[in-house]
DNA sequence: AATACATTTGAACGATTGCTCAAATGTTCA
DNA sequence: TGAACATTTGAGCAATCGTTCAAATGTATT
């Protein structure tokens, strides 16, 4: 009744060489990978990400840019914040964020290319 | 009392040069990226995308490739055709998965890098 | 036509997500 | 120190998500 009960017989398909079997990444980098994506996965995360490729900003500035609550901002910054995606400098009373990777410009810019065409 | 309301006041910060105000990408291309990189967001469908990468595979070899039922991949394949990251081809009884496009492979490939440091 | 295999579908569910609101914390400046 | 601005935090809530389960659909074989 359980999962390997039900999944007890062999599948027959031949589109896998038997000899070459398939090796996925270990499931940690695996599940590191989906926690990485996952901050693109939102609206409001991709314009802070694109806004913040294009000038370092505090909240106050992008909550204006983006027509949101500070609150809101806050939150979705301290989520890119644990991915180290993005950098927080104070300066004075404002906090000035900009993107920590390059890897992430190439990213996304990798990905427009796909949603433009 | 809504939102106009309480930004009523204009931030003073500098960071960003009046001059050049910032231009974001419009909201559908915002929005299409957002939904793009959703996508890879979750650990099941990036195991697919990832196993789709090695070799295509059929439904039955991808459940068994990663320990789970036919209908939870089946749902998740469902999910990555409708933004057309995955092709489809019958071939008989199966139905014979692969990736879609050389982006996919490359925003991938690009994210390994940044996870392995 | 009947049986077996392969895949899809839809409802139901618990879990997670993103926002709001109110309150707390930091910082500057008078 | 007190007032004003900037940001963070946590609880609460509606919406979305991913899986399960049972049933439906599609295909090949006898």
């Amino acid at each position: 009744m359980n999962k390997n009960t039900v999944k007890s017989h062999v599948c027959d398909c031949e589109t896998v060489e038997r000899a070459k079997p398939l090796e996925l990444l270990p499931e940690d980098k695996l599940s590191a990978l989906a926690v990485f994506f996952k901050n693109f996965g939102d609206v409001t995360r991709i314009k802070i990400l694109t806004a913040l490729d294009l000038s370092p900003l505090c909240v106050c500035e992008l909550s204006e840019l983006l027509s949101m609550t500070d609150s809101a901002v806050s939150h979705q910054l301290k989520v890119l914040r644990d991915s180290d995606l993005v950098r927080a400098e104070r300066r004075g009373k404002h906090i000035i964020y900009s993107l920590a990777d390059s890897h992430v410009r190439d990213i996304i810019e990798k990905a427009i290319e796909h949603v433009e065409e």
